[in-house]
This record gives structure tokens, sequence and C-alpha cells, in this order.
DNA sequence: ATAATATCAGTAAAATTATATCGATAAATA
DNA sequence: TATTTATCGATATAATTTTACTGATATTAT
């Protein structure tokens, strides 16, 4: 009876955070971590931490920690980073483009294979050695190539049509881009990357910075 | 005695899907909404949409809702969009220039006035409308100009040393694209636009259902 | 004019997430 | 070898965030 242990979302988007700070470690020639350490360096709770790293199964021992290298090891194959998965990136505009050059998704286990686009001028060319294809022919192309990821990064009117294209195709996630809500049966997974939501987030604290640091602090 | 209250993080992140629905029902002619509606439209619940909009200070009246007009008014005022802060951006790559292009961030009070680049190549060039000018001069032009944003977009070895110099530089709050954790006094807000962690909730909630799909529901 | 209804605002409860505490244990030190 | 120390794992507590409930009120329908 195969079974999988749901892990908070909280605790998924600090993961990456603790992979990439281990593999800075291990590239320095360190050998093992202690959650404290990982806590100091990433301004953490070490007991948050420790649950974390928890949630990926690992054990380490008392006084000196975890080992690096299993550590890496084992956050990569919670994330699910160990199998590639192949993915569409729709929308070769400039943040297609620049996602479609960025080698650091390969190590999180995403291959973008192919763009789609609309624009005449677009299809058939090669963007950051991956091949612009047209998009009347991505429900197809998933199809026949069992594509599972979809990479939403055209413009927000048409940001739900393509969503539909790509379901049809057979695709079971899909990583948005756009400013919009996309309707979606509920076997599919959508992951708003919102960069608008970070700006967002950005603003509103310097605000409140800004009026506490003047002011005396806030009341209830 | 001013007194600002502080909003909490998950209603932030929530509240520019708000307004971006606001303003297409907006243009739809609709003149107003119910917390239902948006809750129904964005897949929430409606209490927690009314909760949010609470924190703009904006009062709705029963039956009818919100105004439409008022309620995107009060959200983009409560997220200080309607200030415009000026802002510098480092490191012109191919992210860079996708964030330099967009107009979007215009609309939430974002401007860019300059990029800063340390190759040779880019500097003195324009990118989007945006120039590219020399990184050494970075701390001084932010002094001059009194910027209070910077936008990291530089590989993640030098994305500390960048900021740096715009602390030294004066910037209050800093947006970081790379991956890497950056050590900053208090006083400076710092967000972390990271699409790795946005990837890893995609891949992980994608295995997650995978396993639960095929075998009986999760255990404890 | 009266009744029915949808929705708001405020408060209470539940769920989730983060932090604190404590005994056990491996390593370092005396 | 005994003692100190840092850290783990587990459990308990606290804080935050979400959801549920209740009475009041504006609109619509009868
Ligand atoms: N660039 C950014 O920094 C940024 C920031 C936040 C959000 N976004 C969002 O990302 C998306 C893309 O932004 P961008 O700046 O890359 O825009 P862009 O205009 O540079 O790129 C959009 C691309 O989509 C293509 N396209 C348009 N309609 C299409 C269709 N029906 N089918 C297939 N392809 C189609 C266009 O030809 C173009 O190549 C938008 O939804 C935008 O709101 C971008
Ligand atoms: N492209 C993506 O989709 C993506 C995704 C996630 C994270 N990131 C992160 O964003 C950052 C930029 O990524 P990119 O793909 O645009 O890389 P890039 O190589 O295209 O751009 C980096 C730019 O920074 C400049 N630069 C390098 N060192 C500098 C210095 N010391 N001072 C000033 N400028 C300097 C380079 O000349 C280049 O123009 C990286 O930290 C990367 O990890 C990018």
């Amino acid at each position: 009876m195969a079974s999988i242990k749901i892990t908070p979302e909280p605790t998924i988007r600090r993961l990456p955070k603790y992979v990439h700070l281990l593999t800075i470690l291990k590239h320095k020639g360190v050998k093992s971590v202690s959650s404290t350490m990982i806590a100091e360096s990433l301004e953490l709770d070490s007991t948050l931490v420790r649950k974390d790293i928890e949630a990926t199964g690992i054990v380490g021992r008392p006084k000196t920690g975890f080992l690096v290298d299993k550590l890496i090891m084992a956050l990569r194959e919670h994330l699910n980073w160990n199998n590639e998965d192949d993915a569409f990136l729709i929308g070769a505009g400039s943040l297609g483009a620049a996602i479609l050059g960025y080698k650091g998704f390969r190590e999180c286990g995403l291959n973008i294979v192919a763009a789609f686009d609309n624009n005449p001028a677009k299809i058939g060319t090669v963007i950051k050695n991956v091949p612009v294809l047209d998009y009347t022919k991505l429900e197809e192309h998933c199809r026949r190539m069992h594509i599972h990821i979809g990479i939403i990064t055209v413009p927000a009117p048409v940001a739900q049509q393509t969503a539909d294209a790509l379901i049809r195709g057979g695709v079971r996630a899909i990583w948005n881009f756009s400013p919009t809500q996309i309707a979606t049966p509920q076997w599919v997974v959508v992951e708003y990357a919102q960069l608008t939501m970070s700006l967002a987030v950005l603003k509103r604290k310097l605000r409140e910075t800004e009026l506490t640091d003047n002011s005396i602090q806030e009341t209830k």
C-alpha cells in the first residue's frame, strides 16, 4: 500500500534554499552540517530547519548533524529533482527566452524540450538551443511526446486557451507566469509564478518599515 | 501618533490577484462585486477574501458588495502602487532584460530608471529603453539619485557584493532574483523572487498527486 | 408594505505553521 | 574514564492563518 506524506507548502518553498546553501558548503569541502548552522545562514529557526529536514526522511546524529552529501541527495529526491521531466514552454517572448536560457532548471529536473509561439517570425527559429514550434501544433506534440509539464509565458488574455490546449494534450502540471487565474480540472496541478506578487510584498513591506521607523511602533 | 497595521504576507500575496481580476471586470463594465464572486473566480474562500479586503480599510454594503472602482483604488493604495518608486536593476542579462521590458511593473509603482552591468560590451547600450551603466558607479548613482529599490539579477556568486554596494548607496529595499541568501542590516527589506522555489512546489505537487491518485489516499 | 435573500462585519473556532522545551546521545575535553 | 557540550528527535506550546458562524442591512421580489 504505497503512501506519501504531504509536505506543507512553506516547507517545500524552503527546501531549494537548503539545497543551494548545502551545494556551496559541499564545494567548500564541508562534510557535515547542523540544523543550527543552516538556520543561522538562512536566518531561520533551527527547529524549523530540523522539521523541514525531517520531511525528507533523513536522520541526523547528535553533536555533528547531517552529512552534507546525503542531505543534498535526500532533499533533491524529495523535491523530485532527480527525475527529469520534459516540458514545453508556450510564449517565446522575453520572459520565455530568459527561462529557456537558464541552466539552473536542469538541476531541478526540468528539461524544456521545445517552445511554442504563434508569431510566424519566431516559428522555426531556435532560442537558446530550444526550437520554437507552431502554437497550433501544441496539443498534438504534447500528446505525441507525452509531455506532462507546460510553462505558460504568453500574454494574460491568452493564458486560459493555452492552458486548455496543454490539458487537452495530456499535461498534468502547469507553471503559469501570466497574472491570470486559469481554470483547470482538479487533476491538473497549477503553480502561479507571479513576480507581481513578490513585488507587492516588497513594496508593501518597504512602506510598513518606513512608517514604523518614523512613528511609534504599530498599534493593535 | 501615526500608526500602521501590518498586513499578513499571505494576504499581501493575494491582493495583486484581486487587482488583476477587478481590472478585467472593470473593463467589462461591471460596477460592483461581492467577495463571494471574487472567491469563486479565484478559487478561494469568500470569508478569506472579505478579510483580505478588510485590510485595505474599504467597507462594502450588504447584498451588493463593493464598488469595483473604489476597491481597485483601495487595493492599489494599500499595496503602495500609487506612489511610483524609482529603481535600479543590476545584471542586464536575460532575466534582467525581461524585467526591464515588462510594462506591468509600472502599474505596480515600479519605475526602473537604469540598469548596471560589469560587462564592457553592455555598458553604454540601451535595453528596452533603459540605459545600461557601469557597475562600478552603482553606489554613487544610487546616492545621487536617491534610489530606494534595487533589483538583483546578477549571478549568484556576486549577489552579496551587489547588495552591499546598493546598501552603501542608501537602498532600503532589495528584490533579489538570485538563489543566494543575502545578509543585510535590519532596516533593509529583502524579498526573494525565487523561480526555483516555485518550480519546487510544482514538481513536488505533481509527484504527490501522481502517487496519491494511483495508490490509496495518503496515510498519517 | 412585507417577506425573502444575498452579503457584509464582527466574532469564534479550527487548522496550519512556527517556536520552545526536554531527555537522549555522540563527540570533545578534562 | 568521567564530564561537558552541541545537537538530535519528540513532544508541547504559541502564533498565525483560514474557515465557520451569527446578527444586521441593503436590495429584490411578492
Ligand atoms: N517579462 C516580465 O518580466 C514579466 C513579469 C511578470 C509577468 N510576466 C508575464 O509573462 C507573460 C509573458 O511576458 P513577456 O514579457 O515575455 O511578454 P512578450 O510579449 O515578450 O512575450 C509573449 C510571447 O507570447 C507570444 N504569444 C502571444 N499570443 C500567443 C498565442 N496565442 N499563442 C502562442 N504564443 C503567443 C508572443 O508572440 C510573444 O512571443 C505575460 O503574461 C506577462 O504578464 C512577464
Ligand atoms: N534566467 C532565469 O530564468 C532565471 C531563473 C531563476 C533565477 N535566475 C537568477 O537570476 C540571475 C540572473 O540570471 P540570468 O539568466 O539573467 O543570467 P545572465 O548571465 O543572462 O545575466 C547576468 C548578468 O549579470 C552581469 N554581471 C555578472 N557579474 C556582474 C557584476 N559583478 N556586476 C554587475 N553585473 C554583473 C552579466 O554581465 C550578465 O549581463 C542569476 O542569479 C540566476 O540564478 C535566473
